[in-house]
Order: C-alpha cells, then structure tokens, then sequence
DNA sequence: CTTTTTAATCAGGTCCCCCTGACTAAAATT
DNA sequence: AATTTTAGTCAGGGGGACCTGATTAAAAAG
C-alpha cells in the first residue's frame, strides 16, 4: 500500500512545476529572450504538427481523428500552420475531396528542434536522476494513454501512437 | 558531464507529458466525468487562488506583484472569481483605494481539494518512485524560480514564495 | 491646499484552444 | 441517375490568459 502522503508530496510537486514552467516560459517570452512567436506547447497547433513529424501527408480528417479534436479545429489549426509556412495543404489526387497536409522544411526543423530543446532545468540533474525521471514519467504517461483510451471508446483512436512513438524516435 | 542522451529522453517525456495530461484533462471535461466548470490549472485565475490560499486578504495590485501580471488582468481574474462565489472584494477601510480580496468558503476549499487532489497517474507508483520524483521536481522547480528571479530584476517579486510556499505547508 | 502618486476601473484588443451548425463538392451507394 | 456519405469550408461562439491606454478616487507629498 503505497504512502498517501508521498503521493500527495508528489501531486505538489508536479502542480508547482507545471505553473512555474509555464510562468517561465512567460516571462522569457515578454522579456523577447525568446526569438519565436510563441513556445509551441504541443496542444492545438503543435499537436497537429508532432502527428504529421510522425506521419506526414496526412488528411484533415486523420489528423482530427488521431488527435482527437473537431475537424473545423483541426481546419483552424492547419490554416495557422500554413500562415507559418510550417505545413502546406494540398488536393489530394486519387480523392479530390481530401486535403493532404504536409510538413515544410521549416515546419519539421521546427518540430525537431522544438522537441529536441533541452530546458536548461534539466542540466543541473544528475544521469541517475534523470534516468529515474525518465522511467517515471514513462510509467506515468503509460497511466494517462490508458486513461484516455478507457474514455475514449473511439476504436481508432491512435493518439498514443501519434504523440508516444513520435517522441520515442526522437528521443531515443 | 551529463549524458545529453539522458538529458534529451527526459525533455522529450516532458513534453510528452505535458501533451498527454493536457489531453486527458481535456477528455475527461468533454466526458463530463469532471463535476466542475473547468480544471483551473493555477495559471491566470488559480494562480489568485493559489496566491489567497498562502496569504489571505491581499489587495489587487499585491496580488498582481507578487504573480507578476497586469494589475487589469488581476482585477479580471479576480472579478472572475468573485462570479464563481471562490472569493470576496471589499474596500478596505484603512485605505479606501484598495480592495481588499478574500477567499469564500467555497474557494479555500477549492484549492485546497484541487492541490490535494491526487492524480489517478501517482497512484501505480512505488514509494521509491513517488520519492525520486518529488525529489527531482523540486530540483528542477528551484531551478526555475532561480530562471524567474534572473529575468525578472523586480526586487519585489514574490512568486517563488506565493507558490512554492504553500504547496509546502499543503503537502508536508 | 494643490500636485503627484497610487489602487482600481472601464474600454478595447490580441491570441489561443476548441465546438456546433449550415452548406458545398466530390465520392460511394443504391 | 438519384441519393447518401464524406471531407472540407464558412460563420459564429464560448471561454481563457494576458496586455495597453485612459480615467477616477483617494492618499501622500510638497
């Protein structure tokens, strides 16, 4: 029977990074260190663009299934996209009602450079600790795909696939 | 000399994480699994909760200090908050400028149950783990505020104690 | 007793994420 | 050939996090 009260340490812990990163991110943002427009937070535009660095090509409507969102979302989202210069939409040929969505040189450097950052937080942890945080956090997104997949009885719903396996590649 | 490896499988569950619990909050919302209106994620209206919950009774523009926001973005946040009967305004009577803000009943016991709330994901967690994480967040949480502190020159600035504070006192 | 500083307010805006409803155009069915 | 399904689009919304600018009321200072 695990300990209540490291779990709720834990649940703290996790709460107060996630608003402090993200004050962080904000104050950097204001302060203009950061160059781009905004930090890219892998929700809304940034989920489209992670499902096509795994799988480029892909029609609106894949996109909306496998990331779970309205299919105008999606629309509005690739629309920013293509505003970017990120993804570039195109007719499909063999089915002229699909619009195949496709990656820029510039969007999949950004994708990759975007998910390849290392936050200057993690420099200061050790390898084991960061071998520890690494099974953690493996363990604790594991839980969450399940949570979402029990939710979710959408048979094709392929969002473990698209974020989990995108990041795999790239980080492992 | 850290491994980078290590360092770049970390960032990637991060994000991997961050991604992953967004969508599964945002599911669960769409289920209707979750009671309330919305999460509140202690950014923007949570974060003047949170910052109620350690100091009772703070004026606006004190509030907007130590969260480093606009004193009109307070003001909506806490006007917000007031429609949600979670805290109070009053003018204060030793100085009829200020409005004094206080949380309800309803809003202490708000984020107390959303700070103490255990999230499903801990719970397959050993000890050890629950350890190792915490351990390593507050690592990486002072590693931010220090962040914060450096690009905000506001000698003032109090939001490491507004939040790190009181989820100290809340979970140990 | 003025002038200046301070705490708030209102007004108006920007951008983000996300959704429903209504409507076309092109495939697939019947 | 006529109908239905499918992929997208437009229009319109709701809510959220923030911000700047202009203005008021009250306290502090000169």
């Amino acid at each position: 029977m695990p300990d209540l009260t490291k779990q709720k340490n834990a649940a703290g812990k996790l709460i107060e990074f996630g608003m402090v990163s993200h004050t962080a991110e904000e104050v950097a943002h204001r302060n203009h260190l950061d160059k781009e427009d905004h930090p890219l937070r892998f929700q809304g535009q940034g989920k489209v663009l992670l499902a096509l660095s795994q799988d480029d090509g892909l029609s609106q409507k894949e996109l909306a299934t496998r990331l779970n969102l309205a299919v105008q979302s999606t629309a509005e989202f690739v629309n920013k996209l293509v505003k970017k210069d990120l993804v570039t939409k195109e007719k499909s040929t063999t089915d002229r009602r699909k619009t195949i969505i496709r990656l820029t040189d510039l969007g999949r450097e950004t994708a990759a450079t975007e998910t390849a950052k290392v936050p200057a937080y993690l420099e200061t942890l050790t390898d084991t600790e960061l071998e520890q945080l690494t099974a953690i956090l493996t363990k604790i997104n594991n839980n969450l795909y399940d949570e979402i997949d029990t939710m979710t009885p959408t048979q094709s719903n392929k969002f473990k696939a698209t974020v989990a396996d995108h990041l795999r590649d790239w980080f492992l």
